[in-house]
DNA sequence: CAAGAAATTACATAATTCTTCAATTGACTA
DNA sequence: TAGTCAATTGAAGAATTATGTAATTTCTTG
């Protein structure tokens, strides 16, 4: 019944949807617990309707849900851990960023040599 | 002198540099240690060219690094551990697909019940 | 019911990203 | 040096994704 769909393509799948500086925050700002699309929207400064795109793309993925209460809508994390990843995330970034960081200073010092 | 990026910014095109089935499988082989493109090309089917333009991607974004030892060049991870976030994100996955398994199981009995 | 707010959808356009083929570079060897 | 293998680069077209405006849907309230 389940399409076997390799994991790597899976993953890739993942990564593409957390790959927009919107979604992210949102995920981030759902940390905190369900928020309604009011409050995200203060939150993030963006027109309304590519607030609606964004949240349509997690909707999709499954990693978010939401769910009608009168005339808001509240979104939430579907029940998955995305602290985790985020910190796993940032350390490698900031990893990188320190990495590139000494490459800069390398460049300088070259630089500076040469001339 | 650095230019200032949001840190969700930069998450976000960190995670999209991850989107995709190849360069996934590229981190994956090279979480074993140094490889030479050719090793890369024997374990992904994939023409030369387009592994080339996907190592470019990821080297450009400075998660690997490409040393040239004769006339093979060799990819390595640049000192980051990737693998805490290919677990976190394989937990997340997993957790996903077992929601969404249950949806679907939800969706069956109804469709038995109704029908 | 009419009017208005909250959120989503439709749709057109712009921008990115993928893929493939041809050309190129660097290194080795007959 | 000519030929060849390994890998990369360039560039064009296809495909996907993002963004903004207008139209819709759903609910609430006078």
């Amino acid at each position: 019944m389940a399409v076997q769909v390799p994991l790597y393509q899976a993953k890739a799948e993942f990564f593409r949807m957390l790959g927009h500086p919107v979604r992210i925050r949102v995920l981030e700002l759902l940390q905190a617990g369900p928020t309604p699309v009011r409050d995200l929207l203060a939150a993030i400064e963006i027109e309304p309707s590519s607030l609606s795109q964004q949240l349509a793309v997690l909707r999709r993925s499954g990693i978010v849900t939401a769910t009608r209460d009168g005339s808001t809508v509240v979104y939430a994390l579907a029940g998955v851990d995305v602290a985790e990843l985020m910190q796993a995330a940032r350390r490698i970034l900031t990893g990188m960023l320190a990495g590139q960081a000494g490459l800069l200073e390398e460049l300088r010092e070259a630089e500076t040599s040469v001339r």
